[in-house]
RNA sequence: CGGGGUGUAGCGUAGCCCGGUAUCGCGCCACAUUUGGGAUGUGGAGGUCGUAGGUUCGAAUCCUGCCACCCCGACCA
């Protein structure tokens, strides 16, 4: 491992990357935009899942699987569907290798799919498809369904974590008897995003629905969380979508209404995506590499031993050993890194660099003392503190850190929402303060897209709790009622 | 798809212009001394120089083709 890594002030992107990469999250594969999700990157995501995997269930949502291939004609049945993800499928089209005789292994042209399968980039379709058998009556709603998968989209440019080709995500997906019902349901799975992404992530969001344009294929209604990284640009976190009546049409999934009526379902989908660790990294790190909140940190606490001989260590290991019990008696995640082979200063840079939330050191000065030294990897302060009460003390402490995490984030990303009140200034906030800009819009798609051409800032989202305000549009000088939020994003 | 870059040991690299089978650092293995902010010494292991062909007595180096990945941009979660 080498020494230090770039600041974000000099190279925000290499500054990313670099973190990712050694703080073991992943690395590239050797195929293009695919990456290997490592084990202490996965163990993140691991718990991401499982708190989200909770809440989905809390909320009434069973988990249920469905197959990674899509029959091509599925995605021709939603108009919008197929023209949102047509230029980035992966397609299946034979399912057998031969020998070529010169030893090489080539396709075999006589085991051609009849039908070519996609890969899917996502699930609506083969969902949908499956759900029409499921559903006759009114009484087989709601229907909640989740799926952990993985999906498929052939981008043009990736980035760790943040767009790959193949990432990891959830994709819940509702059937409702009522328009009311599914929207309640794209509603509260959107708030059960915001929850997690601020008080498990510590990564404040703006809920808003975005604007026609940058809708979800085939969908009437998308409301995102709009994330802030440290550079200033917009990340979408998760979306949730308001599928209306379309995919119900789409493989005629009907149901008898309590009135005996045939009526096309009602449906939202809504998802993750491993792109949360992009955010998890960009939101909170520094130059001295990854910065975790508590909640999600595999190790909350480590302990690195500082000893002269066995004996020193003897005792340090014995402390510990009644600590560890104690710690996790608080549910704290404890490591004790006694390896030889690294000296204490390599193993504070590591964990730091790994985002490790607190760290102890323990010598022989400590143990004397009846002290540990305790180090916060947020504020990077140390502490001298008591052995005594100490599991109580970190149990509070890490409460702490969690907190300023999330306060921290909330202030750079509160003092990164400026309002615009001319196309001049807007374009000036984007080239100097960067992050949000509110401002007022006309409402149209043209507009959206000139700006987007000219400035390449996009509108985020329309807040769902924004004010009405009388206004003009920054661009056209059209009357507009409320101020919507742009960005450059990721 | 445009622009740029890179491919040499697990990682990062030198060598290439001016051909003679490979440099340095980190890491790894052994032993010793070390341990309060990225240890030191001694010894050791590890290489089809991305790939295919060509020129040559001889190619990491020159020529031609191919492949792959990364970064920047347009597109997208």
């Amino acid at each position: 491992m080498s020494k230090g890594i770039t600041s974000k002030s000099e190279d925000y992107s290499q500054w990313y990357n670099e973190i990712v990469i050694k703080a073991d999250l992943a690395e590239h594969s050797s195929v293009k935009g695919c990456m290997v999700i490592k084990p202490y990157g996965y163990s993140i995501w691991e718990k991401m899942q499982a708190v989200l995997d909770h809440k989905f269930k809390e909320t009434g949502h069973s988990n249920a699987y469905f197959p990674l291939f899509i029959p091509k004609s599925y995605f021709s049945k939603e108009a919008a569907h197929v023209d949102g993800f047509a230029t980035e499928c992966a397609v299946v089209t034979h399912y057998r290798l031969k020998n070529d005789g010169n030893g090489n292994i080539i396709v075999d042209e006589e085991a051609k799919l009849e039908e070519e399968l996609i890969v899917r980039p996502t699930s609506e379709t083969i969902i949908w498809n499956t759900y029409k058998g499921w559903i006759q009556s009114y009484r087989d709603l709601p229907l909640l369904i989740n799926q952990w998968a993985n999906v498929v989209r052939w981008e043009m440019r990736t980035r760790l974590f943040l767009r790959t080709t193949e990432f990891l995500w959830q994709e819940g997906h509702t059937a409702h008897a009522t328009a009311e019902e599914a929207i309640e349901e794209t509603e509260k799975m959107l708030d059960v995003y915001a929850d997690f992404a601020e008080n498990w992530m510590g990564v404040p969001v703006v809920k808003g629905r975005k604007t026609e344009t940058e809708r979800f294929a085939g969908a009437l209604d998308t409301y995102c969380i709009e994330a802030l990284m440290q550079d200033g640009k917009a990340l979408q976190a998760g979306t949730s979508h308001f599928l209306g009546q379309n995919f119900a049409k789409a493989f005629d999934v009907k149901f008898t209404s309590k009135e005996g009526k045939q009526e096309y379902v009602w449906a939202s989908s809504w998802g993750v995506s491993t792109r949360l660790m992009g955010a998890l990294i960009m939101a909170h790190s520094d130059d001295s590499g990854l910065v975790l909140p508590p909640k999600l940190a595999p190790i909350q606490v480590v302990i690195v031993p500082i000893h002269k001989g066995d004996e020193e260590l003897q005792k340090i290991s014995s402390f510990v050993d009644e600590l560890t019990p104690r710690l996790k008696g608080f549910g704290i995640s404890v490591k004790y890194d006694d390896r030889d082979s690294q000296r204490p200063g390599f193993k504070f840079a590591e964990y730091e660099l790994k985002g490790v939330p607190i760290r102890l050191a323990i010598g022989a000065r400590d143990m004397e003392n009846g002290t540990v030294e305790l180090a916060r990897r947020d504020t990077k302060e140390k502490f001298t503190v008591p052995q005594e009460g100490l599991a109580e003390y970190i149990f509070q402490m890490l409460a702490q850190i969690q907190q300023n995490i999330y306060d921290k984030a909330l202030k750079f990303r509160n003092e990164h929402i400026t309002e615009a009140n001319s196309y001049e200034e807007f374009k000036e906030l984007l080239e100097t303060k960067t992050g949000f800009i509110a401002a007022h819009w006309d409402g149209t798609a043209e507009t959206e897209k000139r700006i987007k051409e000219e400035t390449k800032a996009t509108i985020r989202c329309i807040p769902l709790d924004n004010k009405l305000e009388d206004g003009v549009c920054i661009l056209t000088g059209k009357p507009s009622k409320q101020r919507v939020l742009f960005a450059r994003a990721y």
